[in-house]
DNA sequence: GTGAAAGCGCTAACAG
DNA sequence: CTGTTAGCGCTTTCAC
């Protein structure tokens, strides 16, 4: 089942072998038809431990994740492994659970399995596990954070554009009272949506009402319980910007249980745009974070670290947001206001 | 960075610093002191490939599922990663997207990469990849589908409890007139949700109004679009049971944008019960699938076949479903009948 | 209880 | 163009 007897059916030696089945030129096609047809009579398979061992190359890229649950990441997670499969690597996928234990035994199974790069697309990774990983010279990519430096890649995403937009139009449709529902306080990634939510109403015209903001999780549960805390207001928001699509779907169903809806009552604006965000109930006015310009830009800039030749940083553009508006947005009742 | 320089610093062999690492009794307790002082001393963390190489054991699982973007396969497979993990296994993940050409690429990537057990969670499977796998003692386990055989597990999935559950719990609240939505008809598990709601609805009680049978994707787009066959159909159905609970969460939608809304104008009852369902709106209704009872039996049935030892097959006993009642369904309008 | 040595299956010089 | 050979890093007999 291995080489040497795909050698021996074709009467030539294991390097031809080799040589053929990794499309090395220097074959004459006589030959390589020969292995071939012996290749595809034993079932013949490249072990890829063997080859890794000997290439020093392991062709496992490793992904991690906070929260697999969140529909926004196996849509992410999707686009990587597709370009990674198109360029002959696997994923080895760490889900962390938001668990800084986790995350130290997910980095450890990486480096075991000698992965030639780390997409990290969570929160903060420790300074110790990040060296355990720089120190081998694995190239890493991060979204939103980490230091930058050779073989270290930062996506940026440009939050303010489409917070802005969402922003302005609430301006437009009368609301002048807003809240905002943060996700994880240790997320670097939430910081920055609060932090740009924040520039964007620090605007003369958003003076009169500084906007309330609440904490949450960036799950269903965390939007839901938020609606309590909103409510109870001493004076009500009439719209709420959500740090993400899960948190604004939680919201929903919270206003939904005290009888009210969206965008009657309050106007929701949700942040990602995942796919579920267009059959929600009202679909909901959301900030879209390009999923698979993610994916590639992570996938990309791991390729660049591994050439060694170009630094990976370089040549990434901020990845931009935008605002898609729907149902969940609506011009703001004067009885409400 | 490799076992000799652990072996040179702590001045013993590399047979000796291997038996530390793993483990075997026989270091003597002051030998492995030192070994261990080396092993961190040099930051050494054991080669997988090399590993796998001379054992003939990689430690990787293999899980294939259709779609990653459904919600109820990320549940899944964390719990599965989560078993596999802790007994020292890595999952290599492969997402069909119901595509029997990746289903194939998928199959041969994780032979290359010796899985010592593939558990298929997914559509059909073609009988010559099948043999690819089996051929190679590689154990097995389906969800549904698949011929039983040594080394190949097949987990049972009672859907008729739940359905019959489901379709009491209508005719109890007054329906006579239901409607299903079905999933891929090539999927076998979407058969027989279909057929455990056909024989379910074959009691005598049912005969005068023979439910409506509409197609489906187990998406939300076919949820969606099934809605407006079910609302043109000659006597209106005033009950809806889906095949999943995505289509649900497209037949919610898909009523909304009729101005209609459930339970209200129409009663709706999904399958699977992802996390999800309990944050719609209204909550779902639907029949559980115990998303953790599944993981951890395709787990230990692969572990099973690896023992060689036991028929992995036995000891399976059927995953049960059950009627989880939310807010999706409700008495009949009198009006509405 | 510990060490020496033989490979696991493959690739990559280096010869021919 | 093809074959021979030396390892990749580790585990595992087999001696001691």
């Amino acid at each position: 089942m291995g080489i040497r007897e795909v050698a021996r059916r074709a009467g030539v030696s294991v390097a031809t072998v080799s040589r053929t089945v990794n499309g090395v030129r220097s074959v004459s096609p006589a030959i390589a038809a020969k292995v071939w047809s012996a290749v595809h009579a034993v079932g013949y398979v490249p072990n890829t431990q063997a080859r890794a061992l000997v290439s020093g190359r392991s062709r496992i890229l490793g992904l991690i994740v906070s929260d697999i649950t969140n529909p926004f990441y196996p849509e992410l997670i999707q686009g990587f492994e597709q370009f990674a499969v198109q360029a002959g690597y696997d994923v080895l996928l760490g889900a962390t659970n938001y668990d800084p234990a986790i995350m130290a035994t997910t980095v450890r199974r990486m480096i075991e399995r000698k992965v030639e790069g780390v997409a990290v697309m969570t929160s903060e990774i420790e300074p110790s596990l990040m060296e355990q990983l720089t120190g081998r010279r694995i190239p890493l990519v991060f979204v939103d954070i980490g230091p930058p430096g050779l073989r270290i890649g930062n996506i940026q995403v440009n939050y303010e554009a489409g917070v802005r937009q969402a922003v302005q139009h609430l301006y437009r449709l009368g609301h002048r009272r807003l809240a905002f529902i943060g996700g994880p306080s240790d997320l670097k990634s939430a910081q920055l949506r609060r932090d740009a939510f924040v520039r964007c109403t620090s605007a003369p015209e958003w003076m009169a009402a500084r906007p309330l903001l609440l904490a949450g999780d960036h799950k269903l549960e965390g939007g839901f319980e938020a609606v309590q805390r909103l409510l109870s207001a001493p004076v009500r928001p009439t719209a709420v910007f959500c740090s993400n699509d899960l948190t604004a779907m939680g919201v929903l169903r919270g206003l939904d249980v005290e009888g009210l809806r969206a965008p009657r009552d309050l106007s929701v604006v949700g942040f990602d745009d995942i796919h579920m965000a267009e059959y929600t109930i009202p679909p909901l006015t959301t900030v879209r974070l390009p999923r698979l310009d993610l994916a590639r830009q992570a996938f990309q800039s791991l390729m660049a670290g591994l050439e060694e030749t170009s630094a990976p940083g370089s040549g990434l553009t901020p990845i931009e947001t935008s605002l898609i508006v729907r149902g969940s947005t609506a011009r703001v009742e004067p009885a409400a206001s």
